[in-house]
DNA sequence: CGTTTTTGACCTGCGC
DNA sequence: GCGCAGGTCAAAAACG
């Protein structure tokens, strides 16, 4: 039932899609434009567009201050998953109250709870000694899209580990965090629903593999994948389709993801036609072809055949 | 039994 | 300084 619902919703899917490489012309409809903002935090993007002022590179090239978060509105929805009673870290004052509690404990066990208190201790330490050692955090570039979809983690070829999850301002759906499996490959990614279109997968990603897709087929990886461009895009640097492998029952599940039908890149001008039948996967292999200049562009190999540019798109519509 | 997910706690940065 | 929201950690639970 929800399957079939999917299936009519692709087709009038708007799904989107920026990234860090060459979109400083990059269109979106308004509605998109809130969407993005709301679930992604990215207002600058509106400020960014509306007043066209630094390219979207820029924006997503700031320093970590300026665009990691959003603590814009102050309106406090009541997170609906499991976890949202970790917000509630405020109220300490019931715990408080079990201070008799606790001297009764200190005096029967005394020595433990010390221990217990240094253990502590020390992984503060330990926790702000790494942090210390990393300084400022470095905040990689990223690249976000919107995708039609009923999972949220979309399958991409890489192998993914969940680190955590939070619920989202604003938003009934909570986000997702993952990293990269692979060992010193620290590139991450979120997944979030989108307010406006539940239906809708927003994934951002952060950072830049340095390795290739593990799931990878032969056909993809040979001789048709140039060293991946530097930027946030190459995190896609070796997208898989989720073909027929361990991860196939996600795949069934992932349907054919139409994007943007109001997309473009820079002087590229490709768009995405909403009538197109290339997943989220195949997409992002485009993406990774659409470095710096038309050369990436050009060295499509054909996987950009379902691309057109905007001024055919909108002659059609 | 190794790997992944869940989830409460904690940290950081920002705005007021 | 405080509160809030985003992001991360890590122990425990769940899973294959």
């Amino acid at each position: 039932m929800k399957e079939r619902a999917m299936m009519e919703n692709v087709d009038k899917s708007a799904s989107l899609m920026f990234s860090d490489h060459g979109l400083s012309d990059f269109v979106i409809s308004e509605a998109e434009k809130n969407t993005m903002a709301s679930s992604l935090g990215f207002m600058e993007l509106l400020g960014f567009h509306q007043d066209s002022s630094p390219s979207l590179l820029d924006v997503l090239l700031q320093p970590p201050a300026s665009n990691a978060m959003d603590s814009s509105s102050e309106v406090v929805n009541p997170p609906a998953t499991p976890n949202s009673s970790s917000i509630s870290s405020a109220s300490n004052d019931g715990l408080n109250n079990n201070d008799d509690e606790q001297q009764v404990k200190a005096t029967v066990d005394d020595e433990g709870v010390e221990k217990q208190e240094q253990e502590e201790d020390q992984k503060t330490k330990k926790r702000l000694k790494a942090k210390k050692t990393n300084e400022k955090r470095q905040r990689q570039p990223r690249v976000a899209f919107m995708t039609k979809s009923e999972v949220d983690h979309l399958e991409d070829g890489y192998r993914w580990r969940k680190y955590g999850q939070k619920a989202v301002k604003n938003s009934p759906f909570p986000r997702s965090y993952y990293r990269c499996t692979t060992a010193s490959c620290n590139v991450k990614k979120r997944v979030e629903r989108s307010v406006s279109d539940p239906s809708i997968v927003v994934t951002t990603y952060e950072g830049q593999h340095n390795h290739l897709s593990p799931v990878m087929p032969r056909s993809i990886l040979s001789g048709v994948v140039p060293p991946p461009p530097a930027g946030a895009a190459a995190a896609f640097s070796a997208p898989a389709m989720p073909g027929p492998s361990s991860t196939q029952h996600h795949a069934h599940r992932y349907q054919q993801h139409s994007y943007a039908n109001n997309w473009s890149m820079s002087s590229n001008s490709a768009v995405v036609p909403s009538s197109g039948s290339i997943n989220a996967a195949v997409f992002l292999n485009k993406m990774r072809f659409c470095g710096p200049g038309p050369s990436h562009f050009l060295a499509d190999h054909g996987l950009l055949q379902d691309m057109v540019p905007s001024h055919v798109l909108k002659e059609e519509e």
